[in-house]
DNA sequence: GTCTATAGAAGGATAGAC
DNA sequence: GTCTATCCTTCTATAGAC
């Protein structure tokens, strides 16, 4: 019994997730995740009552999982320059692995960024910050960075990563005028992002 | 009558602009266009025949306004280094006063790809990239730019332009926990972007 | 736990009067 | 050109049999 419930429940939790991902919240029609999951729609009312019930279970565990791909920076025994290569090779990766997931996470929480707020209130950034700072005090002589510069720092971390999977269908695009493969063009950037970034801010 | 049709369809378009950018197409209600616009369904069917018709139309006209926006970069008469402070400078400027338009376009192209080609297939991208290295050659000793790196480039600088809007959904919960506003840090941005990506190319 | 059948509501679109 | 009334389809959700 158990057992069962568990590969259906499961079965259902994975179609929505495919569905969501690809048609949005609002876009999505239960039909399709029933069909998907190869069950009739009363089951998936059964399992999670209601399409918003199964739209937070399904977009809590995504965002959990996309968000935890930033803790590495956050902790130490690396130097600032290895973590920021590590990051980029890492959450690039796991977006060449789920890449419409920046997308949707980024679309979703626009159209209600109360959703993101359950998700980070357990989150003292604040210190998470000021952490970074205190982490590399003695190495920050070599680097432009200050209190004050830290949130541009960051965001222009993320958004190096981020940004060629959110803005995926229309890179594509033009990378076909250009003769570009967007595959390759994301395993460059890898390398590429945290070359620039040191780069930058090197002093 | 002409002078009447034109603002009733200018009500109807302007209507349809704000809720279309909040809610998306498949989120959007025609009664809610109606309402916002002072008027009745059957009006925006007279109108516009079908909601795909005044999405049509809406993404269209957005989708225009912010990629020429790009197009001083591919004009002549500035130093590299002028264009990409003058790029960010009136691009950030275009986005705080229309905050909600890159994710709704990014969305809506990643939902349906083949709108984009509508709207490029007339560019000649490749020859407009080369014009970037054409037009710059006799500066390029100073820069870390060749064929190969110059997507990556390009990208670079759209993400850190485009990126804070796009994310802007997240970044205001995160930075109010960190206290920091976020119109401050925009304005801020639009120096700091052209800054880092100077440093970061120039050899 | 899973299904069929259907209720009930909402949305897009049209007919027809003015 | 604009409105009211309404059709038709689609969608979420539930009832009830097995």
């Amino acid at each position: 019994m158990s057992e069962n419930e568990k590969l259906t429940e499961e079965k259902i939790f994975e179609a929505a997730t495919i569905v969501f991902e690809e048609e949005g919240l609002s876009g999505a029609r239960m039909q399709s995740i029933a069909d998907r999951a190869g069950i009739n729609k009363a089951l998936l009312h059964y399992y999670f009552r209601t399409k918003d019930h199964l739209f937070e279970a399904v977009f809590t565990k995504l965002a959990k999982k996309m968000f935890m791909k930033f803790n590495p920076i956050f902790e130490n025994h690396l130097s600032l320059e290895e973590k920021i290569r590590f990051f980029f090779k890492e959450h690039i990766s796991f977006m060449q692995q789920n890449p419409k997931l920046p997308g949707f996470i980024l679309n979703e929480i626009n159209h209600n960024p109360q959703r993101i707020q359950k998700l980070i209130k357990n989150i003292e950034f604040k210190n998470l910050w000021l952490k970074i700072l205190e982490q590399h005090k003695d190495e920050l002589y070599k680097y432009n960075i200050t209190e004050e510069t830290l949130p541009q720092i960051m965001t222009t971390i993320a958004s190096l990563s981020v940004f060629p999977f959110a803005a995926k269908g229309i890179l594509e695009v033009i990378f076909e005028n250009m003769g570009v493969d967007f595959d390759k063009y994301i395993e460059m950037r890898k390398n590429f992002a945290a070359d620039f970034v040191i780069k930058a801010i090197t002093k």
